[in-house]
DNA sequence: GCGATGCCTTGACAGGCATCAATGCCCCCG
DNA sequence: CGGGGGCATTGATGCCTGTCAAGGCATCGC
């Protein structure tokens, strides 16, 4: 128990260190195991805002985790297009998708000054070989990965604008707080222009939904500013909504 | 190389017989490593249509493969309206998102007659640890299960629907002509309501749709049967499309 | 063989969201 | 401090696509 204890302060200690505990925190892994982890892993020097962590194509040698500040992954169409796949906030993983090919499929934009750990996967691969519950842990976050897509591709196909934007300033929030800031006011780390192409959405309709939001004393906007006001409605905004009752004292 | 050859004969007489091919045949392994595999493959009898591989929420234990007959895979939102994921043509991969929570995050229902090979996911682990190959492999299944949802989401969120549809056909198109069958002329698994909620579309667009590729003469439609009479004006569709020139002789 | 059921198609219509355009704001930089 | 560019908001407009509704057509079961 003592050394379980001891060894679980070790990883937290380790991981808090460069936010690499989606990777290590939960598992029963020693320290020594914890070692080996760290010494594969690279710690970069801050990356100012609007720079490439990698580009669509590049050769897929390692994956990124956000240290601290905000990245977002997105796609390229053969017309130029693009589609944010996602907002990477600190501690969050990215990159897992370049294994198929060996290229990454997504290019990784910063959208603030930012720090990530890289890990080279070839190393973790041998690393992951040597600890079954790290191995298992890493089928994990990629089986995460996917469903994480899989909600989006809901939220793309069939939910309503309004229930979209609810939906992603509920996940912010929720990550925000698990990261020990505070649930209900918190900086947008992206532009409008990015919501909404994550969101499928024109820039204007994010603006116009936000203001609707304001209007309904849900949220406090101000730039990049938001103070959610009304969590249980934003809660019923983002779920059980759709008929257009005020939404009940909620408790679904 | 007699050796090799001998053994890479050896897997795909294997894997030919249960369309596993996916897992076991881009591998160099043994033909006792293959056994090993082999022995954890449950063949399951043929399943009718309209019937659940799993549902959302059910326990996760093994992954699944279609050997014949196509399957459909969906989420399904809290107001009840459903996403279709992906269809899962035979060789074709299901079942790796439930690993996060160790319950499956979509369901899979059948469209028509199929048969499955079931493989547990703690004995594929356990094999996969004693092939390193493998192991990689398993890796790799996955990161392509994201990225075909990330190339699913650009869709849903940028493409225009005509283009949605091309890219639909035409991937069926090659995925039905790498199993021998015609590129150019093969029957839709699935019904048109499947196809517009695969797409975000309503089934009436997909109709239409359908009606205007046929009016211009990229296709011959009739029910389900479907016959590409021009492809590189469905791959003009699919790709460079955008400006309403009639494209070129076409080449990209 | 006949009715019923589900699937597909076609038409009419309205509404929501994209698009275009103009203005204001803030921040950075000169 | 003043100019400029990016970003955000707001308004006007129109098209596309969802929705509703009806009809045709296969397949299945009785």
């Amino acid at each position: 128990m003592s050394t379980d204890s001891f060894s679980l302060r070790g990883i937290q200690r380790a991981c808090r260190s460069c936010s690499l505990h989606e990777l290590c925190l939960p598992l029963g892994v020693s320290d020594t195991d914890i070692d080996l982890l760290e010494k594969i892993v690279h710690r970069s020097r801050p990356l100012p805002r609007g720079k490439f962590l990698f580009r669509e194509g590049d050769p897929f040698t390692s994956i990124f985790v956000a240290r601290s500040g905000a990245v977002k992954s997105f796609t390229v169409a053969p017309d130029g297009s693009e589609q944010i796949i996602g907002f990477h906030l600190p501690g969050e993983l990215l990159g897992l998708d370049g294994l198929t090919e060996g290229v990454h499929a997504a290019s990784a934009h910063t959208l603030e000054t930012v720090s990530v750990c890289e890990v080279p996967f070839d190393r973790l691969e041998d690393v992951a070989r040597q600890i079954p519950a790290l191995q298992h842990q890493l089928l994990r976050l990629m089986s995460r990965e996917i469903t994480r897509r899989e909600e989006q591709l809901l939220s793309l196909g069939k939910q309503s604008p309004e229930r979209r934007l609810a939906v992603l300033l509920l996940s912010l929030s929720m990550r925000f707080s698990q990261r020990g800031y505070s649930a209900t006011r918190f900086l947008l780390p992206m532009a409008r222009l990015d919501i909404a192409n994550f969101l499928g959405l024109a820039a204007e309709t994010v603006s116009r939904l936000l203001r609707r939001f304001q209007d309904a004393g849900v949220l406090a906007v101000d730039g990049r500013a938001v103070d959610i006001l009304d969590l249980p409605e934003l809660r019923a905004l983002a779920g059980a909504e759709g008929s257009e009752e005020p939404a009940p004292p909620s408790c679904a």
